[in-house]
DNA sequence: CTCCCCCTGTGGCGCGCTTCACAGGCGGCG
DNA sequence: CGCCGCCTGTGAAGCGCGCCACAGGGGGAG
């Protein structure tokens, strides 16, 4: 535990979407056993199959939800950015960890356990139907991805990942496009859209070819995203 | 609403493993509105896109969730039977269907509204606390769809698939090993697994002829459970 | 009974994507 | 500084699986 006053942390927690509807005394009684903890880039927070009994809600940085397979691959299932959390599934259940996280910049990330957070849901109705409100949201999403990998193909997948990636973290348009300044390479793009990097490399070079995007030292540029929202 | 006494209905929604922990009273809260609904095979419970706000509990038969793409292939999400219940987050978000669900078999539904279910809720916690154990699994269930798809081949796919379905819906050891009585057409598997009938039946076909499973009249019968284990 | 639809069963071709192989660039670290 | 690990870029080969084609069977509707 770092020493950041309550009422930073307060400040901090208020960010959260979750966590953001409840009362000063409610935000008080988790907030005095939140920790706040700081990643390095690349750091690893958990991995797949840690009994791990917490949930993080993210204040900076960004954190990558992902699932290693056996012969070394890896699914990009999420990216999670400040004032969203994560982890919640193995807080509720107590179960294993799903899937592992990683930090993708440094991040500081409050964490809440679940023997501190399970009172405090049980005695605030509205926080427990909120939760619910987040699960609801990723069961949509998880079941999107599923119907997105058994019936699109790679460039359609593609162009809707670049998509939801300016949508959700671009930097307003800028000259000639929206741009995505998240420092993701092309395996990871391939990760997050189930393909090889060397399937992505070639689909980003045709759409450069057709001017439809811009590659710009590391960043894209999306210059026509209706042709994009058209493959998608 | 089809005229059954409310000690019936009870009777039904006490078999419902979400709801099971419900006192009297509250259980008769939500009776008082619960409809009772059968649908015959085949049936459209609804479709995906629906404006749906109840979710529903199944007392008699067997519901398929689905989703159709838009040249008419289909991925089956889950096969929901006596005891669970499905469409929850319809109710729960109060937005669009994610997917379609199909009466199987002949079916008895207890459905629960929205506007009735969401004040109850609000008064307990230990439901909504249950709920949240209910998305939770059903989170984990499809992000393990998504890792299967991307990781797995098919043969692995089915493997998994049968060993899952002769746990979930086999009728006990028969004459040389568990069999799987739901009458699922190699269309149906396929679309259970992401792959095409002919496919399915290929494989089907190969492991009949290496005697690890067994097809009997539309059953299949699961004669080396081990090799099946060892591929998925 | 006949027709029709959906089922199982099976072979072959083709496409999408992975895998492999190789080349060159750039940043960090000893 | 040079090495090493990561990156991008690109062509060629291979494979899994979808798609097509065709054949025969059974069950429900007329």
């Amino acid at each position: 535990m770092l020493g950041v006053s309550l009422a930073e942390k307060r400040k901090l927690l208020r960010q959260s979407l979750l966590l953001s509807r409840l009362g000063d005394s409610e935000a008080d009684a988790l907030l005095a056993y939140a920790r706040l903890q700081r990643y390095a880039a690349g750091a690893a927070i958990f991995a797949k199959g840690d009994a791990g009994a917490s949930m993080m809600a993210v204040t900076k940085g960004r954190v990558r939800i992902s699932a290693p397979s056996l012969e070394g691959k890896e699914v990009v299932l999420n990216i999670i950015g400040p004032g969203e959390v994560f982890g919640e599934i193995a807080l509720l259940d107590g179960k294993e960890r799903t899937a592992d996280a990683t930090a993708m910049t440094a991040c500081e990330l409050l964490v809440l356990e679940r023997r501190h957070f399970l009172p405090v849901l049980e005695r605030h109705p509205e926080l427990c139907l909120h939760l619910l409100q987040v699960l609801c949201e990723r069961l949509r999403r998880t079941s999107e991805q599923v119907e997105d990998v058994l019936f699109r193909h790679l460039q359609s997948r593609l162009a809707k990942a670049l998509l939801r990636l300016a949508a959700d973290h671009g930097a307003g348009a800028s000259a000639g496009g929206r741009r995505i300044d998240l420092k993701l390479s092309q395996r990871e793009l391939g990760n997050l859209v189930g393909g090889t990097r060397e399937s992505i490399n070639k689909q980003l070079q045709a759409w450069q070819r057709a001017g439809i995007i811009a590659l710009d030292k590391g960043a894209i540029v999306i210059r026509d995203g209706d042709a994009l929202e058209a493959m998608s």
